[in-house]
DNA sequence: AAGAATAATTTCATTATTCATATATTATTA
DNA sequence: TAATAATATATGAATAATGAAATTATTCTT
């Protein structure tokens, strides 16, 4: 056998996707642990550090979760203080979900962490490479 | 609030990865079950496909499933006569699981159709880009 | 205003996942 | 070589996730 390309897996994006991420996040959950947050959670803050007072539907779009998953998330967290849930204004059948002081707290040293683990991941490669493939990935993205 | 780069997340290559991926496999995911199989099968016959006779834990890290996991799935495979347990004989505790004709013929047209799929997610994208990605993709995996 | 559609929640049954541990075997080492 | 550690897999119980309805409230359409 030679060459890994010459293997379906190895030259499957799907897969290659996949492993990737999940090596990728399972690196970074170290930090989780350390800082005592699961990754739904660490999801859910970390979307809305970008985009506070999401609906519970874009929210579940963004953290890969199925609503009904979402809504019970969002329970524990409102139960411990880090997101809030708000009638919208606009659209009175929607809960605009908002982060906390205590969430922003928490989710701001993550942030920083985050970064500093990407770059670490993405140090062996050309600024180039890196651009490539997160635009690639991005139009994956609004195009899937 | 101008570029989406400017955002946490849409320039968080673990949140990218994780989110492409998730749309890709979920993309597929119509022809998988078309065809009657679900995710856990469709990962166990296409890694068999290129690596037959692979140990449980080796299947494991390829599928990315947790060892119990997959020796779950491996028990209801087993069942469907698409994989076989075999004892190694290098080593007496460990279990080499082979495929069947049956999974090779489940999985022969489901390798195709995958192909097919992953050209018509590619098709906007030059061959340079889609070296570039598989490239990177193919060494987070290796170097984490 | 009626009916269809949407947003979120709740419930329930089913299935999946995980953790810790058990068993068998192999490797190490004192 | 006997004891100990390490490895591969299996198992069982507890926990969690998922999917499919049914429910409530609200909005949109005509």
């Amino acid at each position: 056998m030679a060459r890994k390309e010459d293997k379906f897996l190895d030259d499957f994006l799907a897969y290659l996707l996949a492993r990737a991420s999940h090596l990728v996040s399972e690196d970074y959950a170290i930090v989780l642990k350390e800082a005592g947050i699961d990754r739904p959670r660490w999801r859910v803050l970390a979307s809305l550090s970008d985009y506070d007072k999401m609906t519970i539907g874009e929210l579940a779009r963004k953290v890969l979760m199925k609503q009904p998953t979402l809504t019970k998330v969002l329970d524990k967290m409102e139960e411990e203080k880090l997101v809030k849930r708000r009638h919208s204004k606009e659209d009175r059948r929607a809960i605009k979900i908002a982060i906390t002081k205590k969430g922003k707290e928490k989710v701001s040293k993550l942030l920083i962490k985050a970064k500093k683990h990407e770059k670490a991941i993405l140090k062996n490669y050309t600024k180039e490479e890196e651009k490539v493939l997160k635009h690639v990935l991005r139009t994956f993205i609004e195009r899937l």
